[in-house]
DNA sequence: TGAATGACTCGAT
DNA sequence: GATCGAGCCATTC
């Protein structure tokens, strides 16, 4: 529980604050982009503690390396990952992306 | 303090 | 090409 620096969530965090609307990213590009991709499960950790952030954070734009919504049973409803992208204008298909590649975005790739 | 856990990923079979 | 197993690292019990 340190406070004085930036947490890795909070790292975490603030990048996936940063996915563009109706894109998503998955928890390996996450990690690599802070230094630490073999630290991908941290970053699954850190969504399961963005539950009631301000601001909230857009946890339903990361999915797993395959674009699958592997984090969606952690919603307050399974049910609403899926259809908060849908709503994006994501086509999600059992629980996984279908057009994947195309709204795959990643944060070393950012227009700075 | 040590052992277990996890919304992952990669390499080998 | 699909399936299985090990690695990795911070947090939690």
């Amino acid at each position: 529980m340190s406070k004085e620096k930036y947490d890795f969530y909070e790292r975490v965090f603030d990048v996936v604050r940063l996915v563009p609307h109706g894109r998503v990213t998955t928890y390996g590009a996450i990690a690599k982009f802070l230094g630490a991709s073999k630290s991908s499960r941290l970053v699954g950790w850190a969504m399961n503690r963005s539950h009631g952030l301000i601001p909230t954070v857009p946890a339903h734009r990361v999915v797993n390396r395959v674009g699958l919504l592997s984090g969606k049973a952690h919603f307050s409803n399974p049910t609403e990952m899926q259809r908060l992208l849908e709503s994006e204008g994501i086509q999600v298909k059992d629980d996984q992306i279908i057009n994947f590649y195309d709204v795959f975005w990643d944060p070393a790739l950012m227009d700075l």
